[in-house]
Parts: structure tokens; sequence; C-alpha cells
DNA sequence: ACAATATACAACCATATGGTTGTACGTGCT
DNA sequence: AGCACGTACAACCATATGGTTGTATATTGT
């Protein structure tokens, strides 16, 4: 599975400040997991009005982390994996970092003991 | 590698708060990769104040992701790796949740033809 | 045509954030 | 002892954030 990031600090900023907030969190997880929601039905689930869902929801889009399209008059909002993979990516890459700290010293060990010359 | 994520929300809101910020991405990179680094260190690296970098480290501390420790008068930044797996196990759990839609239709396909009754 | 629903968007407010400068304190070096 | 260095922390400022209410516009259903 490799994604590139292919993201600028800017972008990554937004992707991460998305996630950076509980309600947020849960829209991705909803809409991640399939629930075919518009914003209105969105809004219904969480205690706050209306509008308040409405900017969470454009701080999503912002992010790319889902996409709205017009279904009548409401605006169904949709996930969109590749972004969330993207963020997944960049935290594998830092945890890579460190473990590449050691793969030197693996390789040493894992290394079969040498014959005498 | 199994990591639970075992995290409160404020928490989470404050993991990827911390790394939506360039520079604090950046300095996670440096002690991941076992830059061993003073505050002030890290602080001759960016154009800003001294000041400003200690607040980013302090979010950083803050969110987990980094320690301090004295060392004579200065203190070194140390990288938290469980921390950064912790938020990456969380985005994969996302992502788990949007393959999952398509887990029971992989099912039938992958299941054999049946045989007629 | 009309009422109800879903959305968009502006204005407003309190608090958080990211930066600055200035001051105080502990540690190291000569 | 005295100075330089590294850190801590407070005060301050401009802007961003997360919420509210109110108003306008498009769509649906009767």
């Amino acid at each position: 599975m490799v994604v590139r990031a292919d993201l600028t600090d800017y972008e990554l900023d937004r992707l991460f400040h998305a996630l950076a907030d509980t309600t947020r969190r849960d829209i991705v997880a909803r809409v991640m997991a399939g629930e075919e929601a518009s914003v209105s039905m969105l809004a219904g689930r969480y205690s706050m009005s209306f509008a308040a869902v409405q900017k969470h929801v454009a701080v999503l889009e912002e992010a790319g982390l889902v996409t709205k399209y017009p279904h009548g008059r409401e605006r169904i909002v949709r996930g969109n994996p590749q972004q969330l993979a993207r963020a997944s990516a960049l935290l594998h890459q830092l945890e890579q970092l460190w473990s590449a700290r050691f793969s030197q010293l693996d390789a040493v060990l894992a290394e079969p003991p040498r014959r005498k010359e």
C-alpha cells in the first residue's frame, strides 16, 4: 500500500487541523463507514447548531477529507479515503524515521556470523 | 503491529493539533530521526524567537509526542514513537472503516459459485 | 402559489493560537 | 565572583477558531 503524501505544508496543516476536533473526527468516521449523510442529517446528531456543523463539514472539505455533492435540495457528504491515506502515510513516514535509527544495528545483528578469515 | 489508541477525545484533539503545524512536524521529524536536540539547538534552526520554539515544544510535549529531560543547564528533547503510533493507529482505523464498506461485497464475490439445489 | 425544508452566508462574540519582547533564575566557565 | 548561556514564564498583540443568531435563496410537496 504505497501512498505518496504529495501535499504542501499548508495542506498538511489543514489536514491535521481538520482531524484535531472530536466532532469532525466523528463525522469522518461516519461518512467513511458509508453513512449516506446530508449536512442536516449530520447536524441532527450533534448538540450544536446546523451552522456549526456546516462549518465543521467545510473544514473537512477544505482539508480534502470529504466532498459534497448536491442531491436535490440537500448536499450529501462523502468521505475521501485517499486524503485519509495521505495523512496516515505521513505519520507512518515519521514512524519509519524512528525505526530507521535502529536499522543499522538490526542489520548487524541479522548478519550471519562471519567465518574466520 | 497492534497499537491500541487508548486516548480520550481531548488527548486526540491535542495530538492532531500538535501535528497541524509545519514547524512542529519538522521538530518531530528531527527528534524521531534521533537528532540529539536541546531546545536552543532546535530554536537555532527556525526563523523565529527562542520563546516561540519553546512554545512549540511545549505543545508537542502536551500532546505526548516528545519528552524533555534536563542535561546540565539545557533540556534535551526526545521523541516518543508510541504516541506517534497511536495517532497513526487511529487514522488506520478510519481507513479500515472505509474498506469495511466493501468487505461484505468482497465476501460475496469471493464465495465459490453455489451448486443448484 | 405557498409553506416547509436544506443550505449558504454574514455578522458577531469569546477564547485559543502563534508570534513577540522583557524579566527572572539556574548552570557552567574562567 | 562574575558573565554568558539555556531555560522558564509573564504580558502583550493580531489573527484564527468554534460557536451563536439572523437573513436570503433554492428545492420539495400539497
